[in-house]
DNA sequence: TCCTTATGTACAA
DNA sequence: TGTACCTAAGGAC
């Protein structure tokens, strides 16, 4: 389930396992052995998140970097640690905890300098308390491009994955092809403290929930949603059923190689 | 057993 | 814009 909160989810769950003491690193499946080799019996100092990257500190200057993409997934477990499948790139273990690696997009030994050449391309993340909104508006302000791009594109905000944008738009009845520089300052501001609290509390629950109170499957009487995603959303993969709100079936389409859901009926704006 | 799909990104043309 | 990459689950046969 990677978007931005189960990365900042993965450094806290890191940091809780593995900061002090030595850990043992290995890449069972290969593509990671030397790295590995070279941080073995390292202490794990810090766990950081941007957007959709996660960083692990060793050493002086040694970071591991971790981009999940679309497939990564991480499994964390109680010591002792089973035997590894030949699928994990990267576990660390230490005498209580282990982790297993697998399928991610990048899992490379890197340097303060390539870390900090990461930050600089990406833009704020709302879930890091450094973040910026402004600096996403700047670039919103004067594009062209559709809300629904710009928000996946992880150079203007980091972090915002094709569930929180299209629940994000859903929450605002905002049209998910309005163009950027219709979006106004008063919108933006609110669309990013919206973004905030769902990732937060995304961040603490380890799923995404985007269905206000009132529209609740509880509140509305109908079934509770059942989706291997997990969590209670209005539009995401709900294409052809009806809308919490209004009842009209959820769109979808095709954007930037992407799918987009949106209700046509209340987000015309 | 094969095919499809997925919450992502990078690079080539 | 298209394609490659990485993995696993679910459904069709």
């Amino acid at each position: 389930m990677p978007e931005g909160h189960t990365i900042h989810r993965l450094a806290q769950d890191c940091a809780t396992r593995f900061s002090g003491g030595a850990t043992r690193v290995s890449s069972p499946q290969g593509k990671f052995s030397d790295a590995a080799t070279l941080l073995d019996g390292a202490e794990m100092h810090t766990a950081d998140a941007h957007g959709k990257h996660l960083f692990l500190g060793f050493r002086a200057t040694d970071w591991i970097h971790i981009h999940l993409g679309l497939f990564g997934k991480v499994a964390f477990g109680d010591a002792p640690a089973p035997p590894p499948t030949d699928t994990v790139r990267l576990r660390l273990a230490n005498a209580t905890s282990y982790v297993d690696l697998r399928g991610p997009t990048t899992c490379a030994l890197i340097t303060d300098a390539e870390k900090k050449a990461i930050h600089d391309r990406l833009g704020p993340d709302p879930l890091r308390p450094d973040a910026d909104p402004a600096a996403a508006y700047a670039r919103i302000r004067r594009s062209r491009t559709t809300i629904a791009a710009l928000l996946m594109d992880q150079k203007v905000i980091a972090g915002v994955g094709n569930v929180y944008r299209a629940e994000v738009l859903f929450r605002h009845r905002m049209d998910p092809y309005r163009q950027g520089r219709d979006v106004t300052p008063a919108e933006w501001d609110v669309i990013w403290a919206d973004l905030a609290e769902l990732m937060r509390e995304g961040v603490r629950n380890n799923r995404i929930d985007t269905v206000r109170p009132e529209h609740t499957p509880e509140a509305m009487g109908r079934p509770p949603r059942v989706d291997d995603h997990g969590g209670e959303v209005y539009v995401y993969r709900r294409t052809n059923q009806p809308c919490h709100i209004c009842g009209t079936r959820i769109s979808i389409a095709d954007l930037a190689a992407r799918n987009l859901f949106w209700c046509p009926d209340c987000q015309k704006n």
